[in-house]
DNA sequence: ACGGGCCCTAAGCGCTTGCTCAGGTTCGGG
DNA sequence: CCCGAACCTGAGCAAGCGCTTAGGGCCCGT
């Protein structure tokens, strides 16, 4: 009876996406986005990877920069999802953000092809479907603070600058994303683990 | 008698670009590949913020991307740089690292047009030109590490993991250039001072 | 059997890219 | 007064870009 389930959303990744066809450009466009960054990748690549000439690409988006916002925004959702599910779980404020940075941490990880598109590639957008995005974040932001001042205000946690050490936190986790890799030595369950204990010393009151 | 007195190389930033105009070159790619992304620079763009012609670029550089590599090279060894003096200056292994943190951040804040191109154009380099970046990279886990080794051996700190430890905090530091605002409400020197003790708090022992 | 909608491709259009090159300007030394 | 070196420009090349268009197979209900 953890938070995340089966519903954390990341069970079947992009199953979401309807076509098979569409999918499939969809997958091979996160691969190339995460390898080579969006404005270095080509419509030829991505058609390419996912087998297809780079006309078909044109059946199912409209131009590339859909394509990242479809990324960008269904990435930002799970993310979302995933800190929400934590922060809502119940127990004391130690446990709710530890168990919030562990699953943020982990998503990050495990999908870190996925994260680093959604992190990085932002500014690629256009201005109203970044704007759309940045909402999204600024609401990651706000599950994360409210679980600090909670703790501050049970006496749970010591933090003399609660919006700065929430940005550090989310930095944190997010950076996971840059640095991560799945053939390096950790799995992302143990940096999960990792960060949500040193998560918790930053905000512990000192005894 | 700080640490980083005025030889912290940073008091005239591209001092040592020696013909002028290469310098001006330099200082407009810097802006524009902080602004856009190295990919989605033109260097027509870059020539125009100089105010010359595109032709006048391959006077001073063979490439774009060696104009990258000569920003990524001088902005890591001045981040190396900083990070060292602080390391070198003497006291508690907790002084040290509170004050390597404190300016390694300091200058990603400061100058943080300069360190996300440092920071996050890395793969843009050419094969041989990012070996001899990543280098410089691995010097600065070294010196990160051996301030928390030591501090864990004298029993200052208490880190289960030194290794992980030493690369969230680094993350974290490096993460600032990513999200630091000028127009933003903090100032470098607030970030470096909390973000200093966010990270003592990680490494502190148990009392 | 067949017509229409759905997917897909081959070819290519118009444009921008990184980069080149012949030629002009400036300037200190003989 | 002229020369050569240092620096810069206007014009443009080949290649590659995002994206479009005309049309061909395939599968469905009827």
């Amino acid at each position: 009876m953890s938070t995340a389930e089966e519903t954390d959303g990341d069970s079947a990744p992009w199953a979401e996406v309807t076509p098979e066809a569409a999918r499939r450009l969809l997958v091979a466009a996160v691969d190339a986005f995460a390898e080579r960054g969006y404005h270095a990748t080509t419509t030829r690549d991505i058609a390419g990877r996912a087998g297809m000439s780079p006309a078909a690409l044109y059946i199912h988006y409209r131009t590339k920069e859909e394509l990242l916002h479809r990324i960008s925004r269904i990435g930002h959702d799970r993310a979302l999802f995933v800190l929400e599910a934590a922060a809502d779980g119940g127990g004391t404020a130690a446990e709710r953000l530890a168990e919030a940075v562990r699953s943020f941490v982990r998503w990050h990880a495990e999908r870190h092809t996925t994260a680093r598109v959604v992190q990085y590639e932002l500014d690629a957008l256009g201005e109203e479907h970044r704007a759309e995005i940045v909402e999204l974040r600024r609401r990651s932001d706000a599950v994360v603070r409210r679980i600090i001042g909670e703790g501050v205000r049970a006496g749970e946690f010591d933090v003399p600058d609660v919006p700065g050490t929430t940005l550090a936190v989310l930095s944190l986790c997010i950076d996971v994303a840059r640095w991560f890799n799945a053939q390096g030595s950790r799995t992302p369950d143990e940096v999960g683990e990792l960060y949500a204990d040193l998560v918790l010393r930053m905000v512990a009151a000192k005894r």
